[in-house]
DNA sequence: TTAAAGTTTCAATAATTTTTGAAAGTTTAA
DNA sequence: TTAAACTTTCAAAAATTATTGAAACTTTAA
């Protein structure tokens, strides 16, 4: 394989699986072009890459600064403005985390504890509510504290954590 | 809040929040009524108590036995199916993530590894592409390692962990 | 200022995904 | 067997989501 097939593979994979998660393909197909750039890229340049409109490509770079993994810059001398992308993967997948528990996970347990907070009236069916619903909000603040913990550490962590004690 | 309410604002909350992870409104909330339900339900229960037809309701629970987080279940002496969910939010994330894991991530390993493996040619763009999709690769191993540790440890696990190491 | 270069917005359109409902299929009791 | 009870399938319709492109807007060099 060389190389413009596999970068086309790989933008193609990235796209794919961004809709999996929620993420609109133009989106993750723009920051699959950014994070394999040497260099920040023009609005023209990711157009071109990727065959998409100048409205579409304006939208998602805005979204993508929104979630705070994509920056302008711009080229002493030029008008134009450039784009880049996070390069530390480490560092990615620490702002994602923190995005999606922001925008996802905060409000989710919210809701389950106003929910869980019923008033149980004897019945099987409150009953069971409430235990499940007060069961989900354990499960997803357990989850998102563990994720946060395990993002917000020095790059290797993960990987020295694992090997330390999962072994 | 009483407990009609709460039980429609837990349904159209997990169904919206599934839409935003790649699973169908319908199924996200036939799974979130399951959930909450003392008793399995049959088809018409299903599809009374959401509004939702026939065939629709037949295709996602079949896509949530696909899951393995439904099963059909009889009663005696009836020719009715009905359904359940497994009960035990733990055993449910548990299999969550194998099945992500499954159909998401090894499949994007795969591609990354196979993309990530062109010849360099010096050119800083090679080199770019490969250093990224392999830490890229490095990643999301670490990360499906470590989900998939997580959840196949005993129910309180993750929380013994938790305040064990992390404090 | 002005006008050229560049960016953003948003209504209209296209593409995709979900849902419906009725016909086909299956199972079982008699 | 048969036929009633129930489930599945799938083409068509509806709903949702993404994309376009041109007009409006913003910025800056002259």
């Amino acid at each position: 394989m060389e190389y413009l097939e596999a970068r086309d593979k790989f933008i193609q994979t990235w796209g794919s699986l961004g809709t999996l998660w929620g993420i609109n393909k133009a989106m993750a197909q723009i920051h699959a072009l950014l994070l394999i750039s040497p260099e920040p890229l023009s609005m023209e340049d990711v157009m071109e890459e990727l065959h998409i409109s100048r409205g579409n490509t304006s939208m998602n770079l805005r979204q993508l600064i929104d979630w705070g993994i994509v920056y302008k810059t711009s080229k002493a001398g030029e008008r134009k403005e450039y784009f880049g992308t996070e390069k530390d993967v480490n560092e990615l997948a620490k702002q994602i985390a923190r995005e999606r528990s922001r925008r996802e996970i905060q409000p989710t347990l919210k809701i389950l504890k106003e929910v869980s907070a019923i008033e149980a009236d004897g019945s099987d069916k409150t009953k069971e509510f409430i235990k499940q619903t007060k069961a989900l909000h354990e499960l997803a603040e357990t989850a998102d504290s563990l994720m946060n913990r395990v993002v917000n550490q020095e790059a290797n962590w993960v990987t020295k954590t694992l090997i330390k004690l999962l072994k």
